[in-house]
DNA sequence: ATGGTTGAGCGTCAA
């Protein structure tokens, strides 16, 4: 083959993630989020709505018109929205046996054979951070712990993206004050190992740190319990995107939108984007 | 040590 030449087409795929905290409240603000991010593909945490009440014009309106989503009253639900046709991977497990709408997966078709999309929202954990005395942070541990010996038990692992909502910040820099986080719920040294022993045992690359050194601060999610979240900056990284690292080579560029924490009605999250070539 | 705010949906629970 010729110096240069391309085996096959080659796509521009962006893939953001934002916990929406709410799609029914929020869904106007995805405009905003498409115009400034330009994603193919996104995925949603905390839509709070039951499949059957799932505001079904919003993807063809925001031109993601491909959708799938898992969502109960009140709590947790995912989906993913794309300009890109996809399979639904219907094999995944649910976790924790407890049908609590926290994983929703597809196969996107793309010229270079499928990748496999997986949208997580990972149980926050409450405020004890004591598996034995605060069960949703046993529920949280065992999440992420099947979700490692899943992803690790794959024969290979190729063309797959893990994207979501992982509450857990895993680098120092990941929170505003290392130190002081250290027993606060998403930055205890058992979380923050587990997530690390999830991505790194399974294959996957921290695309958003693929381009930005451990030693600067990244957020993406603020408080609401705070007068001004942008001067006390209080922040911390609960929002993932990971490749396989077969994929790694293909990250363009990394965006995280963290206008969207001005945005009238802000959730208290920002999407999270990164482009790669594929 | 505590409180601060938001969402779902009407009790508080979850974050």
């Amino acid at each position: 083959m010729a110096r240069g030449a391309r085996a096959r087409p080659q796509l521009r795929l962006r893939i953001a993630t934002w916990n929406i905290n709410s799609l029914r409240l929020r869904q106007d603000r995805l405009a905003a989020l498409v115009a400034a991010l330009e994603p193919d593909i996104l995925c949603l945490q905390e839509t709070k709505v039951p499949d059957e009440l799932f505001p079904e014009k919003v993807p063809a309106a925001i031109g993601l018109p491909y959708f799938a989503r898992r969502g109960m009253k009140s709590y947790n639900g995912v989906a993913i929205l794309s300009r890109i046709p996809f399979e639904p991977v219907a094999d995944s497990p649910d976790w924790c046996g407890k049908g609590d709408c926290r994983h929703v997966a597809v196969r996107l078709d793309v010229p270079g054979g499928p990748i496999e999309l997986h949208n997580f929202y990972v149980p926050a954990g409450g405020d004890i951070p004591d598996p034995d005395a605060n069960p949703k942070f046993a529920h949280k541990l065992a999440f992420v712990a099947e979700a490692h010996e899943h992803f690790s038990n794959l024969p290979s692992l190729a063309r797959t993206v893990v994207v979501g909502d992982l509450n857990i910040a895993p680098l120092e820099n990941d929170v505003w004050s290392h130190r002081q986080l250290l027993d606060v719920v998403s930055h205890t040294p058992v979380e923050t190992k587990a997530l690390d022993e999830w991505r790194d045992d399974a294959g996957f690359t921290d695309a958003v740190r693929h381009f930005v050194p451990a030693d600067e601060k990244l957020f993406t999610w603020w408080s609401y319990r705070n007068r001004d979240w942008r001067l006390s900056d209080r922040g911390r990284r609960l929002d993932h995107i990971w490749v396989s690292e077969d994929l790694t080579g293909t990250l363009e560029r990394q965006t995280i939108l963290k206008d969207a924490r001005d945005w009238e009605l802000a959730s208290d999250h920002v999407p999270v984007c990164v482009e790669m070539t594929v």
